[in-house]
RNA sequence: GCACCCGUAGUUCAGCUGGAUAGAACGUCGGCUUGCGGAGCCGGAGGUCACAGGUUCGAAUCCUGUCGGGUGUACCA
């Protein structure tokens, strides 16, 4: 509705003073009415005339619409819009079928990104909410989106955790794998990963074994190994990080499409980056490397000196194999920040021969999950917040408030709290506060979709659309508050950030949790208007919701 | 050193393509209760928007600098 306002002000200013300007037509205090535009503070600089002028006459045009019950000039020179009450309730109703603007594209997103040999910590479960939630966001805009998964199952961490479950087995000898329970499992890889880092580390003699060990998985993934000791233990290990990650992805109702393992894509990285050296990327030491540097960026390594791919070659190939398999409209790819910097100079170098690639791809980052008046954390060092921790964390909380609380509150809790702050910095995760049935959260959320789910049901509601004179003004303030949704969407999905969802529909459920205090819904004589309200509030709600990855239980 | 992100009430955060008295939540103080789900609602107190300049009719928002925090800075991811 404010795009066609935005335009009919535009072609105003154009037919009243003869100038082209971009109106911004906003939603402010509702005490201004249904919307405000500042055009008349624009054309007074262009055309150096006094604002609150230029405002009345737009004003006065506006104000032979019939959709308007008033146009008024104030403050400083804004004119403020309000809708005739039968008009804002119309656009009310349909207010929960948004645009599908992204119809026929076809997007990628990768996220979450956890690498096998190694724990699933907190900051996984973060960046999956997120990226699972921008995934929701596209597709209610009618893209096709395919959710991807990569993970690093070659390279140094895998040697370093493969090193140390050498030591624990006793050499090479797959058979003792048998031995470890099968819960123990996930425990065990993750700490041999933090063995053989220290290893690493500490010990010369180690680290050149673990170097040499890279290069022995390198070489059974690329010659598809399977039946050597080595290669057996390497498989069923690999298996195992899979089977646990799958595990807690079902367990927090995140779905994925498709897993690129790293191995995967490694050889047509390393073939790529080949390729284009000299051209592009230059040898420097016996490494081949990018000169970031050069266009301010760093310079960073894509092959070494030992001819094995890095992550920056890996991800040259995971672009390339990306687009083979999707031919894709647009690629969003969502990390912790530290990937930020090393993926400016990955791009900027696949910029110099597929420059398309690189325009449509989009790259997130966002910060750690901490807990309150938690320190630093470290995977190396084994010292972190593990993603099942905070599952833990929350049910505990939850069950405190409810004993009998369902995984659908728990998680919603932890969603909500992922999504509600802008993506950026760290994020402070707050079991207890995460799960609170007061405040802004994702329980008060679905508590309200219940609400008004249940009210829904004991009225039963009829087709036939209410005759609208006049409504009251909670009335009012329900029914504008809701036509805000789409335009709220359009923002999330321009931005791809979920957290202005999250505000919207808090003050949402506040406007409905107002107007419900002192409005009878049944048995009143204003019924069938008010239950169209509540019917068309709930779709709102539980569309938004479902944009979260929330869905609300029948009963709470 | 350089690059990127960040600095708004006691706390956790919105607001940042400049606009009308800076908004919520939690906590705190006080009110509403025979309710269509009160897991709710209403009100009070609490802010030199890190600091200093600049641009502008107008700056939390843009620019510059300073201070403080986080991350990265070639053969890990």
């Amino acid at each position: 509705m404010n795009k066609e306002l935005k335009s009919r002000i535009e072609k105003l200013s154009v037919r009243l003073f003869n100038i082209k300007t971009r109106a911004e037509v906003f939603r402010s205090d509702e005490q201004f009415g249904d919307f405000s535009t500042n055009v008349g503070l624009k054309l007074a600089r262009e055309i150096g005339r006094d604002p609150r002028e230029i405002a009345q006459a737009i004003a006065e045009e506006l104000n032979k619409s019939s959709e308007f019950r008033e146009v008024t000039v104030a403050g400083p020179g804004f004119v403020n819009i309000t809708l005739k009450d039968p008009v804002l309730f119309d656009s009310s109703m349909s207010a929960h079928k948004l645009e599908k603007t992204y119809l026929g594209q076809e997007i990628v997103t990768e996220y979450s990104d956890p690498n096998p040999f190694k724990v699933l910590h907190a900051g996984h479960f973060y960046t999956s909410v997120v990226g699972d939630s921008i995934s929701n966001l596209l597709e209610a805009a009618g893209a096709n989106v395919h959710r991807v998964n990569y993970g690093g199952d070659v390279g140094l961490h895998a040697a370093k955790t493969m090193w140390a479950m050498l030591q624990d087995l006793g050499g090479e000898n797959p058979e003792s794998l048998e031995t470890i329970d099968n819960d123990k499992r996930a425990d065990w890889l993750a700490d041999c990963y933090v063995k053989g880092t220290a290893a690493y580390g500490d010990d010369e003699k180690a680290k050149s074994e673990i170097n040499e060990l890279n290069k022995k998985i390198y070489t059974l993934v690329n010659n598809k190994d399977k039946d050597s000791p080595l290669a057996k233990i390497y498989w069923t290990a690999r298996g195992w990080s899979y089977d646990y990650f799958d595990a807690f992805y079902e367990r927090a109702g995140i779905k994925f499409e498709k897993y690129y393992p790293e191995s995967e894509v490694a050889r047509l990285g390393l073939n790529t980056v080949k390729q284009n050296t000299p051209k592009i990327y230059s040898d420097s030491d016996g490494a081949i490397v990018y000169e970031g540097e050069k266009e301010g960026l760093h310079t960073r390594v894509f092959i070494t000196r030992e001819g094995l791919p890095t992550y920056e070659a890996k991800e040259v190939g995971l672009i390339l194999t990306k687009n083979q398999d999707y031919k894709f409209d647009r690629s969003v790819v969502i990390t912790a920040n530290e990937i930020s910097q090393y993926m400016q100079v990955v791009l900027n170098s696949i910029a110099k021969f597929a420059p398309d690639l690189v325009d449509k791809t989009t790259h997130l980052t966002h910060g750690m999950v901490k807990l309150p008046g938690a320190r630093k954390m470290s995977s190396r060092k084994g010292n972190i917040l593990k993603a099942v921790d905070i599952l833990d964390l929350a049910e505990a909380s939850s069950k405190k408030i409810n004993p009998s609380t369902t995984p659908d509150v728990v998680l919603g809790a932890i969603k909500y709290s992922f999504l509600k702050s802008g993506l950026g910095g760290d994020i402070v995760f707050d079991a207890n506060e995460s799960v609170s049935i007061e405040g802004n959260s994702g329980p008060y959320l679905q508590y309200a979709l219940v609400r008004a789910r249940s009210i829904l049901q004991k009225a039963g509601y009829s087709k036939t659309p209410p005759d609208v004179g006049e409504l009251n003004p909670a009335e009012r303030s329900l029914a504008r508050k809701i036509t805000i949704y789409p335009e709220v969407f359009v923002t999330a999905l321009e931005e791809l950030s979920l957290h202005h969802i999250c505000t919207y529909l808090y003050e949402l459920a506040q406007t409905f949790n107002r107007f419900y205090e002192s409005n009878r819904v049944i048995g009143d004589q204003r019924s069938a208007l008010r239950i169209s309200l509540v019917k068309s509030y709930a779709n709102v709600l539980e569309s938004g919701l479902n944009i979260l990855g929330i869905s609300a239980p029948e009963k709470m």
